[in-house]
DNA sequence: TATAATTTGTTGTAATAGCAACAAAATAAA
DNA sequence: TTTATTTTGTTGCTATTACAACAAATTATA
């Protein structure tokens, strides 16, 4: 069935799944890439789950300065219940980046706690905490690596969670350099500076 | 009833909780001001709520430097399934600042997810949930905060939350100076500095 | 394939922030 | 209340980093 590899539904047949859905007032759309998919200003109470493509989820503030706040790809889940406020400073909007397919589900059920306890529901919003825990643990992560206090020491964190993520001393860093100063939020500059400085030294190569 | 007004058990009457407690075979334990609560390393599978009292997570690296993660008070949960992995190079342990009475839940049934659907499992996941994405907001918020390349712009972006949070100009900085410079990980004596820089511009006073 | 757009690599310069070190003030502990 | 400990306030110096600006290389798009 089209979502069972869908980590929300995991443990849950199709026909669970089909009744799920239906209590979810699951709808499905799909977006052109560009296309805005939602912001959490205009249309709050959303829950999307990226079935297929990739977005970004994006906040402008006032001075015209946008910042990527997530990239989202198959799989991951967005909404404005697990984002900071969406105020008039703050406009946080999603945005597809190549055709992608999502599927809404109804947040005020799904945050809603005065539901019967079913063993889809009690599946469902066990699956939904393992995804949660999982994203709380990345931007523990994060932050851990912004500690740092030289530029230097930021990417030497940053490339050794590579590493032990791929359990090996090789890794490629899954972005461009671009971005990589973005997450690290650092210069470009003085980022590709502290690289070939790294390189040099031969810490890195 | 004593646990009653820990919001894990919100929703849930006194039978309700009873049950729960049973089935996560609850424990109770008292620690001393300055007690190490536990290790992650040492005790995998741990799930504590602070009932009352105030709680330290710290991680300790190989070159013996020590980082404050998080720290806990009333109703706070801490468990190594919530937290990035405890290596051999990664000690993490929490222990208590004072007198401190922490509740421990089974976590191996917690994060199960073939249990039985009842009632007061799903209220328990259910704020569970609510707590741990409260927690990523706040996680969130502080990336935004670190996001900022000067001191002065990590000042101002924190003393905005802040003043937000409390709907008003004014604001008590809920730490000490030494801690917010740990928190926006930046040195304390150049924290000082854009303070009273900040002061005589008349930003803040 | 040609053209546009983005990313990479590089550098000089000015501003910023880290570090070290110390005295004064405030808090906590004995 | 006295003593110890922590926090605050301050400064000079130096290393780091942001910023601006540009050409070359790469990748996307028409």
């Amino acid at each position: 069935m089209k979502y069972s590899n869908c980590f929300l539904f995991d443990g849950l047949n199709e026909l669970q799944i089909k009744n799920l859905l239906l209590s979810l007032n699951a709808k499905e759309i799909k977006y052109a890439s560009g296309e805005e998919i939602c912001s959490y200003n205009k249309t709050p109470n959303v829950f999307g789950v990226i079935i297929n493509g990739k977005a970004h989820v994006k906040k402008l503030d006032v001075d015209g300065n946008f910042f990527i706040l997530e990239t989202l790809t198959k799989n991951s889940v967005f909404s404005d219940a697990l984002s900071y406020l969406a105020t008039d400073l703050n406009y946080i909007s999603v945005y597809a980046l190549e055709t992608t397919t999502v599927l809404f589900l109804d947040s005020s059920v799904i945050f809603n706690r005065e539901q019967v306890a079913n063993e889809q529901r009690l599946t469902f919003i066990n699956n939904l905490l393992l995804y949660i825990i999982e994203k709380s643990k990345t931007l523990a992560k994060r932050i851990e690596i912004l500690s740092n206090k030289s530029i230097k020491d930021k990417l030497l964190s940053y490339f050794s969670l590579l590493a032990k993520n791929n359990n090996s001393n090789t890794f490629t860093v899954p972005m461009s350099y671009t971005n990589l100063a973005q997450y690290l939020c650092v210069d470009r500059s003085a980022m590709m500076r502290e690289i070939k400085k790294l390189n040099d030294d031969g810490f890195i190569k």
